[in-house]
DNA sequence: GTAATCTATATAAAAATTTATATAGCGAGG
DNA sequence: CCTCGCTATATAAATTTTTATATAGATTAC
């Protein structure tokens, strides 16, 4: 199970299952989506399983912090799960699923504004990832050789996302253009 | 939930259970997978619900099929999907979570190797949607202007599948030449 | 001061998905 | 003629994920 191995990885740097939750959605946005309703669960689970420590700890807002932590046995789970291999065909995109039956909708007018608002939502993403990206180049220099390994592996997932979001804003743009020239 | 008003969008034409899997295997690959153990039921969920029909047919190979196609409220189900607008942010990558933590990873030579792999997969995987674009393109004279409606818009997805594919060998490359100038 | 918002943890119920397994006819290869 | 693989349908069990809801202290805005 992927989520779990991803919770492994996250918390090798101990934090709460509420941070976990911010991290899901600042910086793994990108890549992987996690209720804390599905979050709280798996952290219970692991520890059982002894891949996780448990510290409580004070807070200064809110009741008090249940702080996470790999284990060694954790980390052992996290590289066996790396080290088996890429996992991929495994993604489900239903906008794509959408597009696919897009000739449904009775007018063309209807198929091209689906398009737009994609396009238009796809673009503020682009623009927000790359700024997360600017922001990176300004404060290291010699970037990105410079960047330590702890920084490094995590960019790599930030320019695939660049990547990614970028080509479906170019699609979006294709896609209209031809869509217009069927009329 | 998407799987279903792909199965209403599948089933415009009248299909088997098992033709849905190969419509999933073969075309939906890009962006979409499903077992037949959640085909079958969610099949008999929709024909309950009364948005697909049933019919025997005999069967020259095998048991008897149940041809299943969408009705007329089926139909507008589907509709109303795509109406609501475009279901993203929503995806996960499991390849992308794993290099997040890859530095986990003790060696390079270990990290470089998880990239050649994901590498090649998509190669190949590139080339079996290039392959099947250019067919289509032998198809159809005045490619894609003079495709009809039912064809253009899953050439659209597949048109989104081959640059999603592509920018992820592109993003190996890159990765693999950053990861080596680390050492 | 009080309402709204944020931090924080959690459970219940429903829905979706995966993995494993069962069954059975038919055709092809040896 | 017998085994293997393919077509075809299906269920059981386990797991994962989503949606909704409950609780409660602390902070901030008005």
């Amino acid at each position: 199970m992927s989520l779990q191995h991803i919770l492994l990885g996250i918390l090798q740097e101990p934090k709460s299952g509420y941070d976990v939750k911010k991290m899901f959605d600042e910086i793994f946005s990108n890549f992987w989506s996690a209720e804390l309703s599905q979050i709280y669960p798996q952290l219970k689970k692991l520890a059982e399983k002894g891949k996780l420590s448990i510290t409580e700890e004070e807070s200064s807002k809110g009741p008090n912090k249940k702080v996470y932590q790999t284990t060694q046995q954790g980390i052992e789970e996290l590289v066996e799960w790396i080290e088996q291999g890429p996992v991929v065909h495994t993604e489900r995109h239903a906008y794509l699923g959408q597009t696919f039956f897009l000739n449904s909708l009775d007018s063309t007018q209807k198929k091209i504004e689906f398009m737009q608002s994609l396009h238009k939502e796809m673009n503020q993403w682009h623009q927000h990832l790359c700024s997360i990206m600017e922001q990176a180049k300004k404060e290291t220099k010699n970037f990105p050789y410079d960047l330590s390994d702890e920084r490094f592996y995590p960019l790599l997932t930030l320019m695939m996302g660049v990547k990614k979001v970028g080509a479906i804003v170019e699609w979006c743009e294709e896609a209209i253009e031809l869509i217009k020239l069927r009329l």
